[in-house]
DNA sequence: CCCTGATTCGC
DNA sequence: GCGAATCAGG
């Protein structure tokens, strides 16, 4: 495989949006993560920070004037610690919004992802299995989730009171043994279960 | 152990 | 330029 302008394309858009040079990798296929880190490097990506990195050659130049030989480097005046952050001009509180840039990673690094079990009739076994399993569970955020975490979430999204179970996931599935269970049900297991 | 990116260096 | 091996960290 070689990097031919649309895969650099799609190297540079997964970047961008925080994804991880792995997850990069095998959506390009054909290449490793260190293939990827490589390219990214080579690419001068991997600064995510907006950095403009300072002065790129502060010479002072001045023909004539060879160096002194030694650069007194002045030391970095202090940075701005925790005090008077305000400049001089007062914004209006009203539109303060200030909008934190860093977006990262809005996708996980699995597939589908969550079906939520609502108010649906699994056998009670299963779910007591679940309720079991959930006092287990790994409470991973949505960052930490991976290809052998279990994606079951647990909890309402809209709490604090929310994660995904985290468990190890069954070979190939996105869950763990015992959320494997109530996902994937014999269409034969579900006829006809009256409440 | 799982994972992350960073760097090195022979090719 | 490329990327495996390695390093350094979580």
């Amino acid at each position: 495989m070689s990097w031919t302008d649309d895969r650099v394309e799609t190297l540079k858009r997964m970047w961008g949006e925080g994804q991880s040079a792995s997850a990069i990798a095998k959506e390009l296929g054909g290449v490793t993560r260190n293939a990827v880190i490589g390219k990214v490097h080579r690419l001068g990506l991997s600064n995510r920070n907006e950095e403009p990195e300072p002065a790129p050659a502060p010479e002072p130049d001045k023909k004539a004037g060879k160096k002194p030989a030694a650069a007194p480097r002045p030391e970095p005046q202090a940075e701005a610690g925790p005090a008077t952050p305000e400049p001089a001009s007062e914004e209006p509180a009203t539109q303060a919004a200030f909008t934190p840039p860093p977006r990262r990673q809005i996708v996980p690094a699995g597939q589908p992802l969550p079906p939520q079990p609502s108010a649906n009739e699994i056998s009670p076994e299963a779910l007591a299995s679940v309720r079991e399993v959930e006092k287990k569970a790994r409470k991973l955020t949505l960052m930490e989730l991976t290809e052998r975490t279990c994606k079951w979430p647990i909890g309402d999204p809209a709490t604090e009171k929310f994660w995904f179970c985290g468990l190890p996931s069954q070979p190939g599935k996105p869950y763990c043994e015992a959320h494997v269970g109530v996902a994937f049900q014999p269409m034969s297991s579900r006829r006809d279960r009256r409440r």
